[in-house]
DNA sequence: GCCCAGGGGTAGT
DNA sequence: ACTACCCATGGG
């Protein structure tokens, strides 16, 4: 491996930007955080990224791996790839100003002042656009389990695959493992994981995932989406709507996890099941539901008092 | 030991 | 359709 085999751009970003948020917010679970730098992966290719706030600069290398197909050889195009993956492309004031004006057409005037507080704290969170079957997996994985427990599992899973370790600067980073590279294990090698009841899910998931229908489903309805996804042991609608959000990129997906719905009734005074609360936030907050929903947890989880502070 | 976690399935109303 | 209860496991 040489020097000149690793592709490094670094350029300014002229919209609203925040890393740590993006990649710390429970929606991605497999980037880790080495001083400034950030190492994941993206579209199977190994990156480290940092971002430098003051002069809105984003530095990226990308660190080739022994066996994995090169997608990123021309000048510019990790560029692209990197800020598609950041979602660089959506519009933080055209979301903004639409859920404001959700808000106040649902007569919920009195939170609009409060949601401008909450989205001015974390603004420069975006929701990534990552690959779907590591989403699935991942929040198939998530039920009852709390973020770093979550990560640990992801990791113990992609690190059974040593074909898949790619090496920088003394430690091993694992490109997530294919569907036909998780065939090869049965219930059994998921519960020494620690997966539990969980386990029996993702073997069905793996059997019965099949990798065109989830691609030909990006062209579907919400409604044939969700439908979809919810025939899947183990995917309810919570998971389902993270799948729908972080997976498939549609905005309007409102994942009601304890936190949300803890929020909600806090909040509004409001209870309900998943797909009625998720219902609800559509109705309340419209087209870009899930970047409100973002927002709310991200503040929930991480900002508030109580939260964990980045 | 206790309580909780980015919930889902199911049996009983 | 709604509710109550169970589900494995790890972290704080």
């Amino acid at each position: 491996m040489t020097m000149r085999d690793e592709r490094q751009e670094s350029w300014k970003i002229q919209v609203p930007f925040h890393l740590d948020y993006c990649l710390n917010c429970g929606q991605a679970f497999r980037w880790k955080k080495r001083g400034k730098h950030w190492f994941g992966f993206i579209n199977d290719n190994l990156y480290r990224i940092e971002y430098d706030e003051s002069n809105k600069t984003i530095r990226t290398l990308r660190i080739p791996g022994d066996s994995v197909r090169t997608t990123a050889d021309y000048e510019g195009e990790n560029r692209l790839q990197i800020e598609r993956y950041f979602g660089l492309n959506d519009s933080l004031s055209t979301i903004r100003e639409s859920i404001l004006s959700n808000l106040r057409e649902n007569g919920y005037n009195w939170f609009a002042l409060k949601f401008e507080e909450i989205f001015s704290k974390s603004l420069g969170l975006r929701i990534l656009r990552q690959d779907v079957w590591e989403v699935t997996v991942s929040f198939l994985l998530s039920t009852q389990t709390n973020i770093p427990a979550l990560e640990k599992k992801l990791d113990a899973l992609c690190r059974l695959f040593p074909e898949n370790e790619v090496r920088y600067d003394g430690e091993s980073f694992y490109r997530f493992p294919k569907k036909g590279t998780l065939a090869l294990l049965c219930e059994e090698d998921y519960k020494r994981l620690g997966f539990g009841y969980r386990s029996a899910w993702l073997c069905q998931l793996v059997r019965r995932f099949s990798e065109s229908d989830f691609h030909s489903l990006r062209t579907e309805t919400y409604e044939r989406k969700l439908s979809f996804l919810l025939t899947f042991p183990g995917i309810g609608y919570k998971v389902a709507h993270c799948i729908l959000l972080f997976g498939y990129s549609v905005l309007k997906a409102f994942p009601v996890d304890i936190w949300i719905s803890r929020w909600i009734k806090e909040v509004f005074d409001i209870e309900g099941a998943h797909d009625q609360l998720a219902t609800w936030g559509q109705t309340a907050f419209g087209e870009y539901a899930g970047y409100a929903q973002e927002y709310i947890f991200n503040f929930c989880r991480n900002l508030a008092p109580g939260g964990r502070e980045i």
